[in-house]
DNA sequence: AATGAAACTGTCGGGTT
DNA sequence: AACCCGACAGTTTCATT
Protein backbone atom coordinates (compact mmCIF):
# COMPACT_ATOMS: atom_id res chain seq x y z
CA UNK A 1 0.00 0.00 0.00
CA UNK A 2 2.90 2.50 0.51
CA UNK A 3 4.31 4.34 -2.15
CA UNK A 4 8.13 5.06 -2.76
CA UNK A 5 8.45 8.71 -3.28
CA UNK A 6 11.73 10.76 -3.87
CA UNK A 7 13.15 13.90 -2.52
CA UNK A 8 10.79 16.47 -5.20
CA UNK A 9 8.04 14.33 -4.64
CA UNK A 10 8.32 14.95 -0.55
CA UNK A 11 8.97 18.84 -1.42
CA UNK A 12 6.11 18.72 -3.02
CA UNK A 13 3.53 17.48 -1.06
CA UNK A 14 5.18 19.91 1.76
CA UNK A 15 4.02 22.65 0.12
CA UNK A 16 0.82 21.56 -1.28
CA UNK A 17 0.55 20.80 2.77
CA UNK A 18 1.11 24.52 3.33
CA UNK A 19 -0.29 26.23 0.16
CA UNK A 20 -2.83 24.19 -1.63
CA UNK A 21 -3.53 26.72 -3.67
CA UNK A 22 -0.26 27.64 -5.35
CA UNK A 23 0.56 27.68 -8.75
CA UNK A 24 2.66 24.76 -10.82
CA UNK A 25 4.61 28.00 -11.93
CA UNK A 26 5.81 28.83 -8.31
CA UNK A 27 5.83 25.08 -7.09
CA UNK A 28 8.28 24.88 -9.86
CA UNK A 29 10.18 27.85 -9.00
CA UNK A 30 10.97 26.99 -5.54
CA UNK A 31 12.28 23.01 -5.81
CA UNK A 32 14.31 23.89 -9.19
CA UNK A 33 12.08 22.31 -11.85
CA UNK A 34 9.65 23.50 -14.92
CA UNK A 35 6.53 24.51 -14.69
CA UNK A 36 5.52 21.22 -16.73
CA UNK A 37 7.80 18.66 -14.90
CA UNK A 38 5.85 20.24 -11.64
CA UNK A 39 2.67 19.67 -13.22
CA UNK A 40 3.52 16.17 -14.52
CA UNK A 41 4.56 14.75 -10.71
CA UNK A 42 2.03 16.26 -9.26
CA UNK A 43 -0.95 14.70 -11.47
CA UNK A 44 0.99 11.51 -10.61
CA UNK A 45 1.29 12.01 -6.70
CA UNK A 46 -2.73 12.43 -7.82
CA UNK A 47 -3.01 9.30 -9.87
CA UNK A 48 -1.37 7.05 -7.72
CA UNK A 49 -3.59 8.32 -4.31
CA UNK A 50 -1.10 10.00 -2.83
CA UNK A 51 -2.88 13.15 -2.91
CA UNK A 52 -6.59 12.62 -2.58
CA UNK A 53 -7.97 15.82 -3.18
CA UNK A 54 -7.71 19.83 -1.96
CA UNK A 55 -9.75 21.71 0.71
CA UNK A 56 -9.85 25.18 1.99
CA UNK A 57 -9.38 25.09 6.06
CA UNK A 58 -11.94 26.99 7.72
CA UNK A 59 -11.85 28.56 11.24
CA UNK A 60 -14.93 26.51 12.87
CA UNK A 61 -15.93 29.58 15.06
CA UNK A 62 -16.13 31.64 12.59
CA UNK A 63 -18.60 29.48 10.60
CA UNK A 64 -20.27 29.18 13.96
CA UNK A 65 -18.94 26.09 15.14
CA UNK A 66 -17.46 26.74 18.21
CA UNK A 67 -18.37 23.18 19.80
CA UNK A 68 -16.27 20.91 19.55
CA UNK A 69 -16.56 17.45 21.00
CA UNK A 70 -15.27 13.50 20.76
CA UNK A 71 -18.39 10.87 21.74
CA UNK A 72 -16.95 7.52 22.58
CA UNK A 73 -19.96 4.96 20.84
CA UNK A 74 -20.23 1.27 22.40
CA UNK A 75 -22.58 -0.88 19.88
CA UNK A 76 -24.10 -3.46 21.89
CA UNK A 77 -23.96 -6.12 19.50
CA UNK A 78 -21.78 -6.26 15.99
CA UNK A 79 -25.05 -6.36 13.98
CA UNK A 80 -26.01 -3.21 14.68
CA UNK A 81 -22.90 -1.41 13.42
CA UNK A 82 -24.59 -0.99 9.38
CA UNK A 83 -27.18 0.93 11.19
CA UNK A 84 -24.29 2.93 13.25
CA UNK A 85 -22.32 3.70 10.30
CA UNK A 86 -24.96 5.01 7.80
CA UNK A 87 -26.18 7.62 10.17
CA UNK A 88 -22.16 8.46 10.70
CA UNK A 89 -21.86 9.25 6.89
CA UNK A 90 -25.72 10.79 6.91
CA UNK A 91 -24.61 13.46 9.85
CA UNK A 92 -22.76 16.24 8.54
CA UNK A 93 -21.59 16.94 12.33
CA UNK A 94 -19.53 14.26 12.27
CA UNK A 95 -16.16 14.81 11.14
CA UNK A 96 -14.51 11.97 12.59
CA UNK A 97 -15.40 8.29 13.04
CA UNK A 98 -12.56 5.75 14.10
CA UNK A 99 -12.75 2.21 15.14
CA UNK A 100 -10.68 1.72 17.60
CA UNK A 101 -9.02 -0.14 20.55
CA UNK A 102 -9.78 0.18 23.99
CA UNK A 103 -13.34 0.12 26.31
CA UNK A 104 -15.53 1.54 23.43
CA UNK A 105 -15.90 0.69 20.16
CA UNK A 106 -15.95 3.87 17.94
CA UNK A 107 -14.50 7.27 18.76
CA UNK A 108 -16.54 10.38 16.77
CA UNK A 109 -14.85 13.46 16.28
CA UNK A 110 -17.90 16.25 16.14
CA UNK A 111 -18.83 19.78 15.55
CA UNK A 112 -21.91 21.54 16.80
CA UNK A 113 -23.23 24.76 16.86
CA UNK A 114 -24.06 25.08 20.49
CA UNK A 115 -24.81 22.09 23.49
CA UNK A 116 -28.13 22.17 21.93
CA UNK A 117 -26.77 20.92 18.71
CA UNK A 118 -25.08 18.47 20.46
CA UNK A 119 -27.73 17.29 22.97
CA UNK A 120 -29.78 16.75 19.31
CA UNK A 121 -26.81 15.14 17.97
CA UNK A 122 -26.25 12.45 20.75
CA UNK A 123 -29.79 11.80 22.40
CA UNK A 124 -31.62 11.89 18.78
CA UNK A 125 -29.31 11.10 16.07
CA UNK A 126 -27.52 8.66 18.37
CA UNK A 127 -28.80 7.26 21.07
CA UNK A 128 -31.95 6.60 19.67
CA UNK A 129 -30.47 4.16 17.21
CA UNK A 130 -30.81 0.35 18.25
CA UNK A 131 -27.79 -1.10 19.96
CA UNK A 132 -26.27 1.72 21.18
CA UNK A 133 -24.92 0.63 24.42
CA UNK A 134 -23.78 4.05 25.72
CA UNK A 135 -21.89 6.63 24.88
CA UNK A 136 -19.22 9.04 26.98
CA UNK A 137 -18.55 12.43 25.48
CA UNK A 138 -15.49 14.30 25.83
CA UNK A 139 -15.80 18.36 25.42
CA UNK A 140 -12.83 20.32 24.02
CA UNK A 141 -12.31 23.55 25.58
CA UNK A 142 -9.81 24.64 23.75
CA UNK A 143 -7.44 23.40 20.85
CA UNK A 144 -3.99 23.93 20.90
CA UNK A 145 -2.89 22.51 17.25
CA UNK A 146 -4.99 21.12 14.67
CA UNK A 147 -3.15 20.48 11.61
CA UNK A 148 -3.50 18.30 7.88
CA UNK A 149 0.13 17.86 7.73
CA UNK A 150 1.51 14.51 7.59
CA UNK A 151 5.22 14.56 8.36
CA UNK A 152 6.45 13.18 5.18
CA UNK A 153 10.24 12.11 4.41
CA UNK A 154 10.85 9.56 2.16
CA UNK A 155 11.83 6.55 4.01
CA UNK A 156 13.46 7.24 7.25
CA UNK A 157 11.82 8.24 11.07
CA UNK B 1 -16.16 35.97 17.12
CA UNK B 2 -19.22 34.32 14.81
CA UNK B 3 -19.48 35.98 11.12
CA UNK B 4 -21.89 36.79 9.01
CA UNK B 5 -22.57 34.31 5.91
CA UNK B 6 -24.97 34.89 3.31
CA UNK B 7 -26.29 31.95 0.96
CA UNK B 8 -23.35 32.76 -1.72
CA UNK B 9 -20.60 32.80 0.67
CA UNK B 10 -21.88 29.20 2.20
CA UNK B 11 -22.11 27.75 -1.25
CA UNK B 12 -18.38 29.34 -1.96
CA UNK B 13 -17.15 27.27 1.47
CA UNK B 14 -18.70 24.33 0.37
CA UNK B 15 -17.38 24.48 -3.05
CA UNK B 16 -13.95 25.15 -1.71
CA UNK B 17 -14.21 22.46 1.22
CA UNK B 18 -14.83 20.00 -1.77
CA UNK B 19 -12.37 20.71 -4.08
CA UNK B 20 -9.86 23.44 -3.14
CA UNK B 21 -8.14 24.14 -6.16
CA UNK B 22 -11.31 25.17 -8.49
CA UNK B 23 -10.54 28.00 -10.47
CA UNK B 24 -12.48 31.22 -9.96
CA UNK B 25 -14.36 31.15 -12.89
CA UNK B 26 -15.99 27.81 -13.03
CA UNK B 27 -16.45 28.42 -9.10
CA UNK B 28 -18.52 31.76 -10.50
CA UNK B 29 -19.93 29.64 -13.36
CA UNK B 30 -21.40 27.45 -10.27
CA UNK B 31 -23.00 29.78 -8.37
CA UNK B 32 -23.80 32.37 -10.69
CA UNK B 33 -21.80 35.07 -10.56
CA UNK B 34 -19.15 36.91 -12.84
CA UNK B 35 -15.41 35.84 -12.02
CA UNK B 36 -13.88 38.64 -10.52
CA UNK B 37 -16.99 38.84 -8.27
CA UNK B 38 -16.38 35.26 -7.15
CA UNK B 39 -12.83 36.07 -6.49
CA UNK B 40 -13.40 38.80 -4.88
CA UNK B 41 -15.98 37.05 -2.02
CA UNK B 42 -13.12 34.47 -1.88
CA UNK B 43 -10.56 36.89 -0.75
CA UNK B 44 -12.80 38.94 1.68
CA UNK B 45 -14.02 35.26 3.08
CA UNK B 46 -9.85 35.07 3.51
CA UNK B 47 -9.23 38.52 5.17
CA UNK B 48 -12.03 37.98 7.37
CA UNK B 49 -10.18 34.79 8.64
CA UNK B 50 -13.01 32.65 7.31
CA UNK B 51 -10.66 30.81 5.23
CA UNK B 52 -7.47 30.16 6.84
CA UNK B 53 -5.25 28.57 4.29
CA UNK B 54 -5.41 25.64 1.74
CA UNK B 55 -4.10 22.13 2.10
CA UNK B 56 -3.32 19.34 -0.09
CA UNK B 57 -5.73 16.24 1.30
CA UNK B 58 -2.94 13.16 1.55
CA UNK B 59 -3.83 9.57 1.94
CA UNK B 60 -1.74 8.70 5.56
CA UNK B 61 -1.01 5.01 4.69
CA UNK B 62 0.55 5.96 1.39
CA UNK B 63 2.96 8.45 2.61
CA UNK B 64 4.07 6.14 5.22
CA UNK B 65 1.66 6.64 8.08
CA UNK B 66 -0.34 3.49 8.57
CA UNK B 67 -0.61 3.97 12.30
CA UNK B 68 -3.27 6.32 13.56
CA UNK B 69 -3.56 6.95 17.29
CA UNK B 70 -5.25 8.75 20.48
CA UNK B 71 -3.66 9.80 23.15
CA UNK B 72 -5.07 11.04 26.45
CA UNK B 73 -2.50 13.03 28.89
CA UNK B 74 -3.01 13.88 32.36
CA UNK B 75 -0.63 16.05 33.29
CA UNK B 76 0.57 16.37 37.25
CA UNK B 77 0.30 19.96 37.58
CA UNK B 78 -0.54 23.39 35.43
CA UNK B 79 2.82 24.51 35.70
CA UNK B 80 4.24 21.40 33.39
CA UNK B 81 1.83 22.74 30.55
CA UNK B 82 4.28 24.86 28.98
CA UNK B 83 6.48 22.20 28.34
CA UNK B 84 4.37 19.92 27.41
CA UNK B 85 2.68 22.41 24.47
CA UNK B 86 6.13 22.88 23.33
CA UNK B 87 6.91 19.42 22.96
CA UNK B 88 3.44 18.80 20.98
CA UNK B 89 4.00 21.70 18.60
CA UNK B 90 7.66 20.69 17.89
CA UNK B 91 6.41 17.10 16.97
CA UNK B 92 5.34 16.41 13.53
CA UNK B 93 3.66 13.31 14.50
CA UNK B 94 1.10 15.27 16.61
CA UNK B 95 -1.65 16.84 14.30
CA UNK B 96 -4.25 17.74 16.65
CA UNK B 97 -3.80 18.73 20.56
CA UNK B 98 -7.28 19.25 22.86
CA UNK B 99 -7.16 20.48 26.22
CA UNK B 100 -10.40 18.47 27.42
CA UNK B 101 -12.72 17.96 30.11
CA UNK B 102 -13.11 14.35 31.39
CA UNK B 103 -9.99 12.43 33.38
CA UNK B 104 -7.66 13.53 31.29
CA UNK B 105 -6.31 16.93 30.67
CA UNK B 106 -5.11 16.52 27.11
CA UNK B 107 -5.92 14.27 24.20
CA UNK B 108 -3.68 14.48 21.10
CA UNK B 109 -4.06 12.93 17.59
CA UNK B 110 -1.01 11.36 16.44
CA UNK B 111 -0.02 9.68 13.11
CA UNK B 112 2.96 7.57 13.19
CA UNK B 113 4.70 5.03 10.88
CA UNK B 114 4.70 1.75 13.12
CA UNK B 115 4.34 0.61 16.61
CA UNK B 116 7.80 1.21 17.51
CA UNK B 117 7.43 4.94 16.17
CA UNK B 118 4.60 5.19 18.51
CA UNK B 119 6.27 3.79 21.45
CA UNK B 120 9.45 6.12 20.47
CA UNK B 121 6.83 8.58 20.53
CA UNK B 122 4.82 8.04 23.81
CA UNK B 123 8.04 6.90 26.14
CA UNK B 124 10.99 9.38 24.54
CA UNK B 125 8.67 12.27 23.42
CA UNK B 126 5.96 12.22 26.12
CA UNK B 127 6.67 10.27 29.19
CA UNK B 128 10.37 11.67 29.74
CA UNK B 129 8.56 15.31 30.20
CA UNK B 130 8.29 16.08 33.98
CA UNK B 131 4.84 16.57 35.08
CA UNK B 132 3.24 14.11 32.95
CA UNK B 133 1.41 11.85 35.32
CA UNK B 134 0.14 9.56 33.01
CA UNK B 135 -1.13 8.29 29.42
CA UNK B 136 -3.71 6.28 27.73
CA UNK B 137 -3.22 5.42 24.07
CA UNK B 138 -6.34 4.38 21.83
CA UNK B 139 -5.31 2.95 18.85
CA UNK B 140 -7.13 3.43 15.66
CA UNK B 141 -8.22 0.59 13.89
CA UNK B 142 -9.79 1.48 10.70
CA UNK B 143 -10.98 5.04 9.79
CA UNK B 144 -14.56 5.52 8.77
CA UNK B 145 -14.76 8.32 7.84
CA UNK B 146 -12.85 11.35 8.05
CA UNK B 147 -13.44 15.07 6.30
CA UNK B 148 -12.50 18.07 6.66
CA UNK B 149 -15.93 19.58 6.07
CA UNK B 150 -17.83 21.41 8.18
CA UNK B 151 -21.41 21.47 8.22
CA UNK B 152 -21.34 25.48 6.73
CA UNK B 153 -24.89 26.81 6.99
CA UNK B 154 -26.23 30.50 7.16
CA UNK B 155 -27.58 30.55 10.12
CA UNK B 156 -30.21 27.73 11.21
CA UNK B 157 -29.01 24.41 12.96
C1' DA C 1 -21.27 43.29 -9.40
C1' DA C 2 -20.27 43.12 -14.58
C1' DT C 3 -17.22 44.22 -18.47
C1' DG C 4 -12.96 44.36 -21.19
C1' DA C 5 -7.77 44.53 -21.48
C1' DA C 6 -3.25 43.00 -19.88
C1' DA C 7 -0.41 39.67 -17.44
C1' DC C 8 -0.02 35.29 -15.94
C1' DT C 9 -0.76 30.38 -15.69
C1' DG C 10 -1.85 25.65 -17.31
C1' DT C 11 -1.35 22.55 -20.90
C1' DC C 12 0.04 20.39 -25.02
C1' DG C 13 3.15 19.44 -28.52
C1' DG C 14 8.10 18.20 -29.75
C1' DG C 15 12.83 17.47 -28.59
C1' DT C 16 16.80 16.33 -25.28
C1' DT C 17 19.56 13.83 -21.99
C1' DA D 1 11.46 7.80 -18.03
C1' DA D 2 11.97 12.36 -16.57
C1' DC D 3 12.68 16.79 -17.87
C1' DC D 4 12.93 21.27 -20.68
C1' DC D 5 11.37 24.50 -24.15
C1' DG D 6 8.02 27.02 -26.94
C1' DA D 7 3.25 28.21 -28.07
C1' DC D 8 -1.71 28.74 -27.46
C1' DA D 9 -5.98 28.59 -24.82
C1' DG D 10 -7.80 29.66 -20.47
C1' DT D 11 -7.54 32.16 -16.20
C1' DT D 12 -6.53 35.82 -12.96
C1' DT D 13 -6.49 40.59 -12.10
C1' DC D 14 -7.09 45.36 -12.60
C1' DA D 15 -9.43 49.56 -13.94
C1' DT D 16 -13.67 51.23 -15.35
C1' DT D 17 -18.76 51.74 -15.66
Amino acid sequence: MQISLDTLDVKILNYLLQQGRITWAELAAQIGISAPAAADRVRKLEDRGVIQGYTACLDAERVGHSLTAFIAVTLERPEHRATFLERVHASAAIQECHHVTGDDDYLLKVRCRHTRHLEHLISDSLKSLPGILRTRTTIVLSTVKETAALPVSTSSS
